[in-house]
RNA sequence: GCACCCAUAGCUCAGCUGGAUAGAGCGUUGCCCUCCGAAGGCAAAGGUCGCACGUUCGAAUCGUGCUGGGUGCGCCA
């Protein structure tokens, strides 16, 4: 349930009843009323601008719309107050019952409270990571592998039938380098010097393969020439790194429903169908490109080749699908990927790339557009860098790769839940610093441990309570007499964790999930502020003498941990029930 | 040259399909606490929302044009 649009749905009928009495004239366009919380509280707990967007089309001043407006609402009990206040809005006090009621279904509906149907249903793919299967994922792949993932939950969980897909750039000349990579640490495997030549893989994650090459071919390739040998050792290799990235997926706590492989559309004729669909809607011809202006590559010359008429579609000039030899340049594959995923029956695609793909976010979605006839939306999340900091410096060294930091050194120095909780603390199109110290601090500044915290004392009551001997099952909260909890301080708890259905609703539309980090926040520290002044007002405390007192603030303060687990949930962070 | 992203308090950043006096944390200043309802609390100061026009009852938010920073720009993915 939703509070805000429970509200939104009573302002209409009030419009309508007002209309239907001919207070207001018929034929008015509710599309713009809106109600949300007020920025500040003192103007009560909704506002609807209602009256400010109805004033023009029904030809009166708004402060008389406001006014019969709030007359009409004052007779539904959720309502005790309506004041009509600056250049038209209307401020509603809500009954403490309605509160009390966000309450117990936050109790009742436990993790799944402010789960929606928003969605309704349908298919969204969610496409992240795809990292290059030529080694372990390293820092530049975390932040996207969070963010893709938290997407997905957060979509799940408001309606939408949501796959988690990966694609496997195996098709392209650096799966190559990664079989030849791998063919010198086979022969190191035996006993020779490996030649790791300018432009090869030199991390040393290649030793185990060239050993476990040594294992499975023996002595049978060592003196056989590239052509006999590449094809086995490529997709030998290609197996060994998709398995190394799996598991660092995992100790990041993410797992694919689908893997898609580049190579896999080769052969098979999906390119050229796809092309092809694309040649019958008239979008494929043979042309010249003009160069770009400004710095002209040194080798440019003119050449013919088969564009992509993506400008029909958004795009600023038409794309090569092949080179001039022929073959296919990296686009091709990626139109039949994304053809293939319209295919299936997806009716929204989103894709996760580094914001160093920036160039190509047009490109794609003038191809979906072409492809599905503009029925499916893509949507591309950019992904900003993520600067690493220990010790006030910047952190760089690898034990694995030698040349960069890995997922797993940043797994086992800052725990996967503290990781993936920082990775959100920004919105994904502006950079990040991860600070080892900061994020591992047990502090206030630290947003991670701010949010576990306020979880933790929720538990601490529920543990205190028990050892008095009180029931504090979510169930029989939900059925206590909520009635005492009517102080400011608690009504204002209350009003944050009505927000959080809505909440995940924008968060969803937007395809955001960071406002899911930032509201936790904002959510632990309503809660902190509660607990604070319950050391010196004691009839704030949680705790009381009489039973019944106590089991109703118990019934908040875990309402407000329902929504914490909930909302780590979709995160993917882990709720820890007590501090150490 | 073109496209995309960014620009909000001293610093790091939020800001809801356009809403009221623009928020948070850090830092600064003042007061309080030394309590396991521990891993601090309360309060204050601090802003031409990069600039200029425009749309609107109303703009940090939308449009246009600029400025500054980043990313990218035909047979590399």
């Amino acid at each position: 349930m939703n509070l805000f649009a429970d509200i939104r749905a009573l302002v209409i009928d009030a419009l309508g009843a007002l209309q239907a009495e001919g207070t207001l004239p018929a034929g008015l366009d509710f599309a713009n009323v809106s109600v949300e919380p007020p920025r500040d509280a003192a103007h009560g707990d909704m506002a609807t601008n209602a009256a400010m967007v109805l004033a023009k089309p029904a030809g009166m001043p708004p402060r008389a719309i406001a006014e019969a407006l709030a007359a009409k609402l004052m007779a539904d009990p959720r309502v005790a107050g309506a004041d009509v206040a600056g250049p038209g809005f209307l401020n509603m006090a809500l009954a403490p019952a309605v509160w009390h009621g966000i309450l117990r279904s936050a109790l009742i509906g436990g993790r799944a409270f402010g789960s929606s149907d928003l969605g309704a249903g349908q298919k969204v793919n969610v496409e992240f990571v795809s990292a290059n299967p030529t080694g372990p994922m390293h820092v530049g792949h975390v932040r996207g592998a969070v963010v893709g993932d938290a997407l997905a939950n957060l979509l799940a969980f408001a309606g939408w039938d949501v796959t988690r897909e990966y694609y496997i750039n195996d098709g392209g000349a650096q799966v190559d380098v990664l079989a030849r990579s791998a063919f010198e640490r086979y022969r190191q495997a035996h006993g020779l010097d490996p030649e790791i030549r300018e432009g090869l893989y030199p991390g040393e994650y290649l030793v185990p393969v060239g050993e476990a090459l040594k294992d499975a071919f023996g002595a049978s390739l060592l003196d056989q020439p590239e052509e006999a040998w590449l094809a086995k050792v490529r997709e030998f290799a290609t197996d060994r790194m998709m398995q190394m990235i799996r598991d660092d997926l995992a100790a990041l706590g993410v797992r694919m429903d689908v893997y898609s492989s580049e190579k896999a559309l080769y052969g098979t004729g999906q390119i050229e169908a796809a092309i092809d669909t694309l040649r019958g809607m008239g979008l494929i011809y043979e042309g010249t490109l003009e160069p770009p202006k400004g710095q002209l590559p040194e080798d440019w010359e003119p050449r013919v080749q088969t564009l992509f008429r993506s400008t029909a579609h958004g795009d600023d000039v038409d794309r090569p699908v092949q080179k001039s030899d022929g073959s296919w340049t990296y686009f091709a594959p990626d139109i039949a990927y994304h053809y293939n995923k319209v295919k299936r029956g997806f009716d929204q695609l989103i894709d996760i790339f580094g914001a160093d793909h920036g160039g190509y976010v047009k490109r794609m979605k003038a191809a979906v557009s072409a492809l599905s006839n503009g029925r499916v939306p893509l949507d591309i999340k950019l992904i900003q860098l993520v600067k690493l900091w220990k010790n006030g410096e910047p952190f760089k060294m690898s034990k694995r790769a030698g040349t960069f930091v890995t997922l797993r050194d940043v797994v086992e120095m800052a725990g996967a839940d503290v990781t993936r909780f920082i990775m959100l603390t920004r919105k994904n199109d502006v950079a990040l610093d991860f600070d080892f110290d900061k994020v591992l601090e047990q502090s206030k500044d630290n947003p991670v441990f701010y949010v576990q915290y306020a979880n933790a004392r929720v538990n601490s009551i529920l543990r205190k309570a028990r050892e008095a001997g009180l029931e504090v099952d979510d169930a029989v909260l939900a059925g206590v007499d909520l009635a005492g909890l009517n102080h400011p301080a608690e009504i204002a708890m209350a009003r944050k964790i009505a927000e959080w259905p809505r909440l995940v609703e924008i968060a969803a539309r937007t395809n955001e999930p960071h406002r899911v980090a930032f509201y936790l926040y904002e959510l632990a520290s309503e809660f902190h502020g509660l607990w604070n002044r319950g050391n010196d007002e004691a009839s704030l405390r949680f705790l009381q003498d009489d039973p019944a007192t106590s089991q109703a603030k118990i019934a908040l303060a875990r309402a407000t941990g329902v929504v914490i687990c909930a909302g780590l949930g979709i995160l993917g962070v882990t709720p820890v029930e007590e501090m150490r």
